[in-house]
DNA sequence: TTAAAAACAATAATCATTATCAATTTTATA
DNA sequence: TATAAAATTGATAATGATTATTGTTTTTAA
């Protein structure tokens, strides 16, 4: 990969948004400091990234693309109410994978968890959804 | 919901097919039964058997949207090398949301697991991937 | 310094899905 | 059974996210 200053703008603006943006809002983002970078250069580059494994492509959350600027293994938690996505650190579940092949008899190599619910705030704001 | 001839069709379609089939092969399937029906109506309906909680739409499989003729709960094995899926008991994770929301503080009231890995044939058949 | 390779911006093309709308079907009621 | 309102349909246009194309510019190795 030959660099280029979109390249490093899109990959630095991630990094300060670990919000699991989607290209859309990455591309408003990159708008503000370079006023020419193309949408399909914001394409082409998160693609790139995730191929070469710099970021993650997120495709499950809620429909919606999203990129993740970390590789770090982590599952996901959508609020119902907000929409708020929230990391959970794979270590809440150990051995998930071992205990799913041996009870099943399939290599699991990767496993994604995408929990739904009401976060804190949401939980408390509204009590009775 | 009024009856209609082209939504029974899909349904029982559906339901013959639990292979989480997307809204094109439905249709492709419906249209030997009925050469008039159109992709819009299998669509149409489709959307309306999931809001009505008689069909589910899984969005997480592999990125494109399908339709699972059950609502009973469980997870998704997809392999890595030849695409099938393979339902997972949820059984096999007891207690998974309650041990979640224990840890971490959220109300978890639902949960996909979307796994990944090598289905047996696959994994006899291509020993090295 | 230069030339090939890679990346770019702009935009057309694609693909899955949804919206629109006039015509048809369903269904509750007279 | 007839009928009229409401739901549904088929056909197709529109949409929205993403990818492909193309001529131009940037990067980089020699």
């Amino acid at each position: 990969m030959k660099y280029s200053k979109q390249r490093a703008l899109i990959l630095e603006t991630l990094k300060q948004n670990p919000s699991h943006p989607t290209a859309e809002e990455i591309f408003k983002l990159v708008r503000q400091k370079d006023a020419n970078i193309s949408l399909a250069t914001v394409y082409r580059n998160l693609n790139q990234l995730a191929n070469h494994g710099i970021i993650r492509k997120l495709e499950h959350i809620d429909n919606v693309t999203r990129f993740d600027h970390t590789l770090s293994e982590h599952h996901h938690f959508i609020c119902t109410s907000c929409s708020k996505v929230i990391d959970i650190a794979p270590s809440i579940l150990p051995y998930l994978n071992e205990q799913i092949t041996e009870q099943t008899g399939l290599a699991v190599t990767h496993a994604d968890i995408f929990l739904k619910g009401l976060c804190p705030h949401c939980r408390n704001t509204q009590p009775n959804n």
